[in-house]
DNA sequence: TTGTTTGTACAGTAAAAACTGTACAAAGAA
DNA sequence: TTCTTTGTACAGTTTTTACTGTACAAACAA
């Protein structure tokens, strides 16, 4: 087997490995084959050599390469005297992970924190009306505890993310070399 | 405004949240409608009850509380003299994060893993190898440190899944009322 | 044994998502 | 200004996923 063939072997099953695995992400497995592709890529990306690269379609390079910039996978470029856009992968595959982490999360734990203060504040007028039955106030009792659980939880999960977003998480699990004690 | 009606509009928006952000857990707003729903019952309910309560078929109600049984949001419940199958949520949602973030990531962990591990050694023999041009050792230079801070990141990713299964998350961001140093 | 009940496999259908090609606006070149 | 180039909006198509209804095996009842 020719040398290059083997390293492009080599390549392949971590691309592939990638396009298998960015469902966590939220994205393709295009998506992920498009990262791969410029992972292994030591220079910046157009648009036309993705098209080229993985032939598919310009606008589907455009629309998959936006996901994966707004997930911080992959960042816009610059080079002199190239008009066209470039990207590359970000390098620092950790803090992508906050990043992913913190995006992901962040928006759905302020919808229910909303959702479920305004519950939970109608539960609590409702209980403090007087024309209500035995049985009504019951359920509201056991509906007030677990909007309140809810509301604990959301908190604990915003503060989570916190201790992602701020780098906390890495004193607990360090990376390899990581400097201790930040 | 009804008691009963003003209660059920207070849950509906909770379930209705449950559901337009469940995708994070990999399942459809239908699943989480489910689980909103048994959220709410103070009783383990039947797939004929949900079936029932969200109006869609039986095998829609089987397939989708398997898979919330798979992420271990859902657990069966048992109840002398009933020979239909019961379901109720779990109720530790600080557990079900745990187990939701084990079971997502330690398998495509592992993939990942392995897919390094055999393409990393593949370049280290074709590197040894005396009849390559320098250009594709170069290359090779450049890939070998790449999928060496890929086994790394993974390493680490790996043991932040031990520090959740291991609760030692708890340690780093305590939920309400959690007792210090385990 | 035979008759019921219950959960799910499977095939078909409906709905959603991914992808393509055209067409055009924005920006640069001449 | 006009002529190119480049990225993306949008409409249409293909592919995938979600959902339904039927049919049946397993478990229990009589």
């Amino acid at each position: 087997m020719d040398g290059k063939e083997a390293l492009d072997k080599a390549r392949e099953r971590i691309i592939e490995t990638i396009a298998q695995n960015i469902h966590l992400y939220g994205l393709t497995p295009s998506a992920g084959r498009q990262y791969g592709t410029m992972f292994f890529h030591n220079e910046p990306l157009t648009l036309d050599d993705m098209t080229e690269e993985l032939g598919m379609s310009k606008t589907s390079m455009s629309t998959s390469v936006r996901a994966l910039s707004d997930l911080k996978l992959v960042e816009r470029a610059w080079k002199r005297g190239v008009r066209k856009d470039l990207y590359q992968v970000k390098e620092d595959w950790y803090q992508s992970f906050v990043d992913l982490f913190s995006i992901k999360w962040r928006r759905s734990i302020s919808l229910h924190a909303v959702a479920v203060k305004k519950s939970l504040s109608e539960m609590k007028d409702l209980y403090e009306n007087k024309d209500i039955s035995d049985d009504l106030k019951a359920m509201l009792e056991i509906d007030i505890e677990k909007l309140e659980y809810m509301r604990d939880y959301f908190e604990w999960l915003d503060r989570l993310v916190d201790a992602f977003e701020e780098h906390d998480i890495f004193n607990l699990v360090p990376p390899k070399d990581y400097p201790r004690n930040k």
